[in-house]
DNA sequence: TTGCGATCCCTTTTT
DNA sequence: GGGATCGCAA
């Protein structure tokens, strides 16, 4: 849930009292400073959220025509709620907030990039690459250049690229500054790096900034008309932009215009920059004043989330960062529960303690005037993988839970697939969602096969897709295979009517089209083999999540408005006359955008009514009722990568601190003594962050001392792969019962058209006899047999000459 | 050509 | 504990 609950039928359409109505002074003063460079400092839970939506109501109650109005947030979760908040102060007319631009960074950046193509050297058509394409990518070029990938690990020299294109530095420039051999050889990889891109017609997340920033910069014409559309421009979480953010703001913002300075009102907290990492530069907003003289300043202090001794534990552990500009945090309001530090034994002691607390919450609250029900509560952690612990043991006390991974569902293989074949009808240049394909599912043209084209291709410098439709290369390079490649190219054009998106042939829905590929892509029959032949509920998820996509593709198509799509729209929001694009192509592109943007914050829906788990990365801009914090240990909050400068320990400990100032009532902290890292239980220690609380507002409980010690427990050589259990003991087992006969029902069902069942004996020419325990089905139906005296081996049936004896 | 299994390595946060 | 990689078998 983002920040603060308005009534917002309080507010309908009436005079400038009514937005201002409920606010502090200072709040006021933020609302009504329209013209001019502003900067609001707005602590935790100040009410920051409010005075944004306020401001943009009152700038359109002004008269200020809402397409000239441009807020960037962070997520496009807090897009799409601050979009609708304005419209429910606005009261409800669909026209009020016509044209009104709540976006991120990043669908901005593809939205202007999509719309000034030709201006920034690109295909409208240009995929948007994830961190695993990237990947995919960066290791074909370290290949190329002969060095090696475990010399230079994909991931670490694409982190290096990142840092470079955060600080606007193309390959040249980066090249001209590399003195050392490590650098110089990082250069020769991004500019390889980007040669390939560039054929592949693919972006990267950092591009869709640095392109932007370019293209802004060198291109008056863009420049100007984005000047002239945006007159006001409003930035939320302003501490966590990087160099290449602030160079897009303020172009956009325009410069001193007409000796008038620009509308621009930035919004954000020192003390919750927690994306340094990622090259994101405090000094954005701490200079935001030298960048814009004359800029007025706002600081709201007074907290109205927390409890008073919520805030004075945050208040307490952040004043311990030496490299901070001070701001009261303060509150009114007095009372309030303890905040709970409580030491575990083990991870799976802590997810139990963390059950019950959220259970003693929910019942203490039920028959309070406001209840606190599990969608208002929260588990954060610093990794991705302390959540496993946590969602074993709310599974087991069927309390409800969703993650926090927006990306999870589109990272998922089926899904990635199927994504892959979208792209390459959208643009067929893209070779990383081509190689993903070619083969998949398996239509005979292998790793040789597609090797040979994609060489003749990089020597050509032509796209692969390009090469595989050229007969003369063709039957030089694939030879037996050529016939395959023909189907396949042949298939392709099926879907896109030739890349025309015309014709009888081709789907005019966009679910149509992504659920005829996956039909005629042979995805749905390969994942249906498998799951018959497996019987295991992972595969049939695959199928369903298969239909999921064409669902979310039949949203996004009711959804989607190509008159508002500003990849088509004009200043006022209506389509250009000049464009051409087929309506397919273009919902097409506009859907592969929205896959490619999504955050992981971007999947917290408190309307399911479950507990909300995820990291502190994800939690900021977020408030929860009841909050607990997990695994306050060193090494993992501060974490261990981060404890070799000043800076990142102070980074942590922002971090930390923007955990505890999401709780609006409860909040619970733990450590664990023991923690299992890579399958080995680790001493830890309690992380320095709980020492610097205020001991007047902590509950200090220790656990870990109850029931015997764990040491005895781990000497005793029984700490590995099941740890002890604490309570749920039960439905632990009973889940494990059901899964293990599962399996058994699912791994012994035999397939039908299996030329034997399970438990026949046969003979193998070499082996002698053995008997069937499993059978898989599918194109390549194999048997499992365990041979007398050789052991149990897995044959492909179509070829091992197996005889039934029995 | 294909896919499974053993083995090795790593181990933060994300648009 | 999990993911990528390489070698083996048909």
């Amino acid at each position: 849930m983002l920040q603060e609950e308005m009534p917002s039928h309080a507010i309908e359409s009436e005079g400038p009292s009514e937005l201002l109505k409920g606010l502090t002074e200072p709040q006021r003063q933020a609302v009504l400073a329209t013209e001019g460079p502003l900067l609001v400092l707005a602590g935790a839970g100040s009410g920051k959220t409010r005075v944004i939506t306020r401001r943009i109501a009152y700038l359109i109650h002004q008269g200020i025509a809402p397409w000239s109005i441009l807020a960037v947030t962070f997520t496009n979760k807090a897009a799409a709620e601050m979009r609708e908040r304005v419209h429910g102060i606005l009261g409800h007319d669909p026209q009020s907030t016509r044209g009104l631009t709540v976006t991120t960074f990043h669908s901005l950046c593809a939205r202007l990039l999509r719309r000034y193509a030709e201006a920034a050297g690109l295909k409208p058509e240009f995929s948007i690459y994830d961190s695993s394409d990237q990947a995919a990518l960066a290791k074909k070029i370290i290949a190329e250049l002969q060095l090696s990938t475990s010399n230079w690990p994909p991931r670490s020299v694409l982190s290096a690229i990142s840092s470079a294109k955060n600080e606007l530095l193309d390959a040249d420039e980066y090249a001209a500054q590399a003195v050392d051999f490590y650098s110089r050889t990082v250069a020769k990889i991004y500019a390889g790096y980007q040669r390939a891109l560039k054929l592949a017609g693919a972006v990267d997340f950092d591009d869709l900034l640095v392109l932007t920033a370019k293209m802004l910069k060198s291109n008056e014409q863009v420049r100007a008309e984005c000047n002239e559309r945006w007159r006001y421009l409003l930035i939320d979480e302003y501490q966590d932009t990087n160099h290449a953010q602030f160079v897009i703001a303020s172009l956009i913002a325009g410069r001193n215009e007409e000796g008038r300075p620009p509308n621009i009102c930035v919004v954000g907290d020192p003390d919750q920059a927690i994306y340094g990492w990622r090259g994101a530069d405090i000094s954005n907003i701490l200079e935001f004043e030298k960048s814009y003289p004359g800029t007025k300043v706002i600081t709201l202090g007074e907290n109205f989330r927390s409890t008073a001794p919520i805030l004075k534990a945050a208040d307490t552990l952040i004043r311990n960062n030496i490299k901070r500009k001070h701001k009261d945090l303060f509150t009114t309001r007095a009372g309030g529960e303890r905040v709970e530090v409580t030491l575990a034994r083990d991870e799976n002691h802590e997810a139990a303690l963390v059950v019950d607390w959220m259970k003693s919450v929910k019942d203490e609250r039920e028959n309070s005037p406001s209840p606190v029900a599990w969608r208002e509560m929260a588990i954060f952690y610093r990794t991705n993988s302390l959540s496993r612990v946590i969602e074993d043991a709310l599974r087991g006390a069927a309390i409800p839970y969703t993650i926090a991974r927006g990306t999870a569902f589109y990272e998922r293989e089926e899904v990635k697939n199927a994504i892959a074949y979208l792209r390459v009808v959208a643009n067929p240049s893209d070779g990383v969602s081509l190689a993903r394909i070619v083969n998949t599912p398996t239509r005979g043209i292998g790793s040789t096969t597609f090797g040979k084209i994609e060489d003749a291709a990089a020597q050509q410098g032509r796209a692969t897709l390009e090469v595989m439709r050229d007969s003369s290369v063709l039957t030089q390079v694939a030879g037996r295979g050529a016939a395959a490649v023909g189907k396949f190219v042949q298939m392709i054009d099926d879907w896109t009517g030739g890349g025309t998106f015309m014709g009888a042939q081709v789907p005019t829905g966009l679910s149509d089209l992504v659920s005829r590929i996956i039909r005629e892509s042979g995805l749905e029959a390969m994942y249906r083999a498998q799951a018959k032949a497996s019987g295991s509920d992972a595969d049939l998820e695959r199928l369903d999540n298969l239909d999921e996509l064409v669902s979310s593709a039949r949203q996004f198509e009711m959804e989607f408005d190509a008159m508002a799509d500003p990849a088509a729209a004009s200043e006022d929001g209506l389509a250009r006359p000049s464009d051409q694009t087929p309506p397919l192509l273009a919902m097409l592109r506009a859907y592969l955008e929205s896959i490619a943007l999504v955050a992981d914050a971007d999947a917290v829906d408190p309307a399911q009514g479950a507990v909300t788990l995820m990291t502190l990365h994800a939690a900021k801009g977020l408030e929860f009722k009841a909050v607990a914090i997990i695994g306050l240990e060193e090494g993992q909050l501060p974490h261990s990568r981060a404890r070799e400068s000043q800076d990142q320990l102070e980074e942590e400990r922002r971090l930390c601190f923007v955990g505890i100032t999401r709780a609006m009532r409860r909040l619970l902290m733990t450590s664990s003594r023991y923690r299992t890292m890579r399958g080995i239980p680790e001493r830890t220690i309690p992380s320095r962050f709980l020492e610097e609380l205020p001991k007047d507002a902590v509950l200090i409980s220790d656990q870990a001392d109850m029931l015997g010690g764990l040491d005895d427990f781990i000497e005793r050589g029984e700490g590995g792969s099941q740890g002890p259990r604490y309570e749920a003991e039960g439905e632990f087992a009973a889940r494990d019962s059901k899964r293990a006969s599962l399996a058994w029902s699912g791994g012994s069902r035999t397939p039908r058209n299996a030329p034997f069942p399970v438990g026949a004996t046969v003979r193998h020419p070499q082996f002698g006899e053995g008997e069937v325990i499993n059978i898989t089905g599918g194109a390549n139906a194999r048997a499992t047999i365990r041979f007398r005296g050789v052991g149990t081996k897995t044959l492909v049936l179509e070829y091992a000459r197996l005889t039934r004896v029995k």
